[in-house]
DNA sequence: ATGGTGGCGTACGGTAGCGTATGGTCCCGG
DNA sequence: CCGGGACCATACGCTACCGTACGCCACCAT
C-alpha cells in the first residue's frame, strides 16, 4: 500500500511486479493485465517480466496470492475488538467498506471477483478469504450475544451488502446517501438481542 | 430469452447479433465480446457484422440499450404487486435475484455492472437501470406501510445485498444456506411496521 | 433480362499481446 | 581480474483481433 519511498530501483524482483500488477487489475481488470502494458509501466521490456516470472498465469497466481494475504491480515485486525465495543467494531467494518474512502481496495476487491466468476483458482481464492470474513464477523456478533444462526445471517448480509453496493449507481436515487448507509447499518448491525446498541456509533 | 425456436434463420439482423452478443457477454464479460468470437459463434465472418453494425462499440451500446429495456420490463414486472400482497412480492424479488434458478440473468446483470465500472455510458445505462429499481422496490415497501425513509434503505439494502451476494462463494460458511435466506431475507423485508409480515413467505 | 441493392464472403493491412531465443551488462566472490 | 550468474534488452515468430476494400450472388422490381 505505500510503494512512495522506494523508487530508486535499479532492480525488480517478484514483488514490484506484483504489486503493479494489482494497480492495472484495479484499474482495468484482469483482462487489462497484460504483460507488455505492465513492463512499460514499470519501463522495462518484457525480458524483465519473463525472468521472474514463468508466463502471464504465474504472475497472475502471484497476484492472487498476494492479495489473500494481505486480505486476511486486514480481516483479523479489523474484527480484533476490546470487549465490549464489539458493536462499535461492527459498525466500524461496514463503514470501511461501504464509504469511498477505501475505493482503491473496493476497486482491487471488485476485479478479483469478477475475475473469480470465471477462474476457478481465483474462485477458490475468494472462497478462502470469504470463509474467513464471515467466521471473523460472525464472532463478532456472537460476542455481542446474538445467537450462532442470526449471527451467520447477518455477518452474511454485512458483506453481500457492501460488496453489492459498490456495484450499485445510486445517486439520482437519494439524496442523503450518509443517512441512507447510516440506517442500512443499523438494519444489519441492531439485533434484537443487542441492547447494548448505541444509536448510531458514528 | 427464447432461441430455440428459430434456428433455420439464413438472414442475420440486428438483433440476432445483439443476442448472441448478450450470450458472450454472460460468459465471458465485455472483454471476451469480440466481433470474430461472436461471428464465427453465428456461423458468419466479420463481412456480416460490419454491416449491420459501424464497429464494435457499435454493438456494445445496442447490447446496453437491449439490456435496458428488459430490465426495465422485468422490473415493472417484479415489483407489480396485488393490493395487500405486497409483503409477499418483497419476498418473491429477494427470492428471483438469491437463487441459481436465475444464474443466466446475474451473470449477464454482473457483467454490465464490473463493465460500468470503466464505461461512462455502460455506467449511465445501470444507472437509470438502479434508479427504476429501487423507486419500484421503494413503492413496494411503502406500500407495506413502511415510512419512506426507511423504505429507502430497505430496498437499497436489498438490491445491494443480491447483487453481493452473487459475488461471494459461501458453501464452506453455511451448511444450509436456504436457512440463511430465508432469515437474510427476513431481515431485509420484516419492518417494525410490518406487522402483517408472514413468518417466511414461502 | 437486367440492373441494383441487401446481405454476406474474401482478402488484406495493421496492431496488440504472448512467449522464446539469445546477447549484453553489472556485480560479486575467489 | 575473471568467470559466472542475476537481471535486463533486443529481436523475432505467432496468434487474435479490428477494421476496410471489394467482389459475389440472390432476389426483386421494372
Amino acid at each position: 500500500m505505500e510503494t512512495a519511498p522506494v523508487k530508486q530501483r535499479v532492480q525488480l524482483d517478484r514483488d514490484a511486479w506484483v504489486q503493479a500488477a494489482i494497480e492495472v487489475l484495479a484499474e482495468e481488470g484482469v483482462a487489462g493485465l497484460r504483460v507488455e502494458v505492465l513492463a512499460k509501466r514499470l519501463k522495462v521490456t518484457q525480458g524483465s517480466f519473463y525472468w521472474h516470472f514463468q508466463d502471464r498465469r504465474d504472475l497472475l497466481m502471484a497476484v492472487l496470492h498476494y492479495w489473500k494475504e494481505g486480505r486476511i491480515r486486514d480481516i483479523v485486525k479489523q474484527t480484533r475488538a476490546q470487549p465490549g465495543k464489539e458493536v462499535e467494531q461492527i459498525y466500524h467494518v461496514i463503514d470501511i467498506y461501504s464509504t469511498t474512502r477505501s475505493r482503491r481496495g473496493m476497486m482491487i476487491e471488485l476485479a478479483v471477483r469478477d475475475w473469480a466468476r470465471r477462474d476457478a483458482e481465483a474462485s477458490a481464492i475468494v472462497a478462502e478469504v470469504d470463509d474467513i470474513r464471515l467466521r471473523c464477523a460472525r464472532d463478532l456478533f456472537i460476542a455481542c450475544g446474538v445467537p450462532l444462526e442470526e449471527a451467520s445471517s447477518r455477518c452474511m448480509l454485512l458483506y453481500a451488502y457492501v460488496f453489492g453496493l459498490s456495484l450499485m449507481v445510486y445517486e439520482k436515487f437519494d439524496s442523503d446517501p450518509a443517512r441512507l448507509k447510516r440506517d442500512i447499518a443499523d438494519l444489519i448491525a441492531r439485533s434484537a438481542a443487542m441492547k447494548k446498541a448505541p444509536e448510531t456509533a458514528e
